[in-house]
DNA sequence: GGAAGACGGTGT
DNA sequence: CACCGTCTTCCC
């Protein structure tokens, strides 16, 4: 792949009066080190210390790292300290990068160089490590003090960490020691990742000029030295060593022999770690059907165009948007530029990368969790340096390095994976929208159940809407069968599986095909139905569940939307039914079910705890595909991404538990949820089935699912939200305060409600109630949390950030936490 | 985030 | 007033 490498300051600048000074963000994450400080540019790295540069430098007491962001002619008089060291030969963040990370940081209230860090490939930082050592072993020591001087003797060099962790409770005897001189602690900065090296040999340069002579001089006997020599002599650059010695079937004695005598040099080669063990046979653009072609269009025009362009691509599942996607892809490369694809991790599996792989080749880059760190910065530094044209990436992916950016594709982009719950908590299409301002690119949404958001941006012109409603080889969509588990109740069906769920298994079983069963469960707020009507207990005010407490002696119903609560009925409100009951079934209850009514049924069961060991989602996986089961059970995670030909059946055990998630997007969810489930039944030959049960039959989103009218949902469910004030008609912003005494969480909280009304008194601001969060305590620390909604966050975004550092002091000092989630994606 | 100074309690 | 644990401040 021979292609330009232009990274910014290749064109050095000839600007005599040169800025002298750098204004740099340090690595570190406080708020009250967020600002730039000034440092000098000694004259030495002028050249290299540019806007996105990673430098080391003093910092009080300490050397730390840091960022340029800027670069100055200082008016100051104070003393300016000056940069100790430029980190990298380019600079890793590109000038727009650097200008997202002050962006996002305002957007998303946090710290500068949190933004940074979440741009750059985890591993090139620096890491300080502790390390122990016994400076003096005395006699007479405390046994525990011994025991663990034993264990640190045992091995050569230990982390204050380890030792920790093998000594919990240590960590006073260890200061201890410490001052009694008996351990010394030794801090150390490790560079982080680097390229990965092999040693390289070539000719010197004098042996290059005297070639012939040094030939004739050989001793006849050394033909292996002469063979090395001819071989490097006509070599142009260093070649690795264990190549060398291959090809010539000889041993390192004799390159240690022409190295002494300087004949040979060697030399560190880059080699890049790379993910990918076999190369790809490459593979050519589809045909596109008249959809394809009449959706790609504009796509294409949107890349050419000198300004931002956004499309929604609203395709149903099977009608060919990936190859949409790569058309359109060319077409940018096409014009120079470079391509971002993002998909959500659960998806990034191998056959989507050897989709990719296949049509581009090296030109692709993929960055995902389950690289190791070495290759993932390998993938990086191929991006930085612009050896690559295309990026396949989860969310992280958006702040791939490139400097001509012409298409960004978000696909599946009503998957929740796009928001980052950690800070940065960014909503990844933001981030896509600021990048194709930059770069004036094209963004393009794809997805088979798009986000009410995009919908309605789509509505109102903000992005292009693009459709494909049909099938490229035609297959039929599977056919949805909605199960009234009320009325199995009144038969006297007490099981959890349907006479007609049961009746389409037999048939599978029979046909030697496979099912997935479909467990439908989130968060572990329960809430509370009636099993003969169906219906489940409502705030009165906000229109979601109310979520079932269960207190030291008596149980409560709390909405944690408004802070409303009742205490719990024992009968229906609505019919009066005694069949009330609150709702939680796992995948082990399922599967004991399951073994009880079908003996001789193999079954896989895949959840949270199946799954916590590495690698064990693809064995598990795998053995399914292999047909070493008959029925897949799980819960969310096989809901995504899943291709298996032989499936046919798809059961879904009850569709109420994620319709009565306590979210205002609980209707939109379960759609998309049950969607994606029913598109894994019968995707090759055969005509797929899916049974829905349900004890809420008539909810219009399961009457929609089952008629797979996407359409006529949206438009209904959209008008609850225009009128109740849910997104995407504001914005909800969520502040938690976790602490160890419940009364100071609750108080805290108060008192943040208490600013925020302040602050925002007369504004379209609505600051609800504080109310204890979903998992009210976690990790012995009680939870509340601030919900608060509002129009647009730059009318509030000054005010915002003075309360937060305000509120962040007061909790701090009260040794409580607190964190704030800006476009909050949920209100759990 | 972390070192260094300020602060405030305790002990001879 | 030295000593020590904890809280505050400052870092170009």
């Amino acid at each position: 792949m021979s292609t330009i490498c232009v990274i910014d300051g290749g064109e050095i600048k000839m600007n005599p009066k040169r800025k002298g000074f750098a204004e740099v963000i340090v690595d570190v994450r406080a708020y009250d080190v967020d600002r730039a400080f000034l440092y000098q540019i000694p004259p030495g790295f002028a050249e290299t210390c540019q806007v996105g540069a990673r430098v080391l430098v003093p910092f009080g007491s300490r050397k730390l790292e840091g960022y340029v962001v800027n670069l100055t002619d200082a008016q100051t008089v104070q003393e300016i300290k000056p940069i100790l060291d430029v980190l990298d030969d380019h600079p890793p963040l590109t000038p727009e990068l650097v200008d997202l990370s002050e962006w996002l940081a305002a957007r998303y209230c946090t710290t500068r160089v949190a933004c940074m860090q979440a741009m750059l490939p985890g591993g090139i930082r620096a890491k300080q490590e502790t390390y122990l050592k016994i400076r003096q072993s005395p006699a007479i020591l405390d046994p525990l003090d011994e025991q663990m001087l034993q264990w640190m003797r045992e091995r050569k060099r230990v982390t204050l960490e380890q030792v920790r962790k093998q000594f919990p409770d240590a960590d006073g005897r260890i200061d201890l020691l410490i001052k009694e001189g008996i351990l010394q602690i030794d801090k150390q900065l490790h560079r982080g990742m680097k390229e990965k090296t092999v040693q390289g040999v070539a000719l010197t340069e004098s042996a290059r000029n005297q070639y012939e002579s040094l030939i004739r001089s050989l001793s006849p006997r050394a033909r292996k030295q002469k063979a090395c020599i001819e071989f490097l002599y006509a070599q142009e650059d260093a070649v690795p060593v264990h190549e060398l010695l291959a090809k010539l079937q000889t041993g390192r004695s004799t390159i240690e022999r022409l190295i002494e005598q300087g004949h040979v040099k060697t030399e560190a080669l880059a080699v890049r770690r790379n993910p990918f063990d076999s190369a790809y046979e490459r593979d050519k653009p589809l045909a596109l059907t008249a959809e394809q072609q009449q959706s790609l269009q504009p796509i294409l025009q949107g890349i050419r165009q000198k300004r931002k362009a956004e499309f929604l691509l609203h395709g149903i599942t099977g009608s060919g948007k990936t190859e949409v996607y790569l058309q359109a892809i060319q077409a940018c490369l096409n014009e120079g530029k470079q391509a971002i694809m993002l998909v959500p991790e659960i998806s990034l599996t191998p056959q989507t990368v050897e989709r990719f792989k296949k049509r581009y080749g090296e030109a692709v880059a993929v960055l995902h969790s389950r690289l190791s760190a070495g290759e993932r910065y390998d993938e990086w530094l191929r991006i930085r340096r612009q050896d690559v044209k295309i990026v396949v990436g989860a969310r992280s992916a958006i702040f791939a390095p490139f400097q001509s950016l012409g298409l960004i594709i978000i696909d599946e982009e009503h998957e929740t994976s796009y928001k980052q719950d950690d800070p940065p908590k960014y909503v990844t299409h933001e981030v896509a929208c600021f990048r194709a301002q930059y770069a004036n690119a094209a963004v393009v949404y794809g997805s088979a159940t798009p986000s009410f958001e995009r919908m309605v941006a789509a509505q109102t012109g903000d992005i292009q809407y693009l459709a494909l409603t049909k099938r490229v080889f035609g297959q039929e969509m599977p056919k949805i069968h909605i199960v009234d588990m009320r009325q199995e109740l009144q038969s006297g069906n007490r099981t959890m599986f349907s006479r007609l769920l049961r009746q389409q298994m037999e048939a599978v079983f029979q046909q030697k095909k496979q099912m997935l069963l479909f467990l439908n469960r989130r968060g572990h707020s329960t809430f509370v139905l009636c099993r003969a009507c169906g219906e489940a207990i409502k705030c009165p005010h906000c229109d979601i569940s109310l979520t079932f407490h269960k207190l030291q002696n008596w149980t409560q119903l709390r909405c944690h939307y408004c802070g409303y609560a009742k205490p719990v009925d024992s009968q229906c409100p609505l019919c009066g039914s005694r069949h009330i009951r609150h709702f939680g079934t796992g995948t082990q209850k399922v599967e004991e079910a399951l073994k009880m009514e079908f003996p001789h049924l193999r079954v896989i069961r895949m959840d949270i705890d199946t799954t916590v060991q590495k690698g064990s989602h693809e064995r598990l996986l795998d053995a399914f595909r292999n047909k070493r089961a008959d029925v897949l059970l799980g819960t969310q995670m096989i809901a995504k991404g899943l291709d298996f030909p032989d499936v046919t059946l798809v059961g879904v055990i009850a569709a109420d538990t994620s319709l009565h998630i306590p979210d205002f997007r609980a209707n939109e969810r379960t759609f998309q949820l049950l969607s994606q489930v029913a598109g894994r039944a019968g995707r090759h030959t055969d005509q797929g089935t899916v049974v829905i049960q349900t004890y809420a039959p008539d909810h219009p989103v399961l009457t929609a699912c089952a008629k797979q009218t996407y359409d006529a949902f949206f438009r209904e469910e959209i008008q609850h939200r225009r009128v109740l004030q849910y997104p995407p008609f504001v914005e909800f912003a969520s502040w938690l305060i976790a602490h160890e005494a419940e009364p100071t969480a609750a108080s805290l909280a108060v008192q943040l409600a208490g600013d925020l009304h302040q602050a925002f008194a007369g504004k379209s601001v609505y600051i609800l109630q504080p109310t204890p969060a979903p998992f009210p305590k976690i990790n012995g620390k009680y939870r509340y949390h601030v919900l608060m909604k509002y129009a647009n966050w730059w009318h509030i975004e000054k005010q915002m950030r003075k309360i937060h550092t305000d509120m962040l002091k007061e909790v701090r000092q009260k040794g409580g936490t607190l964190s704030l989630d800006i476009n909050a994606q949920t209100i759990l």
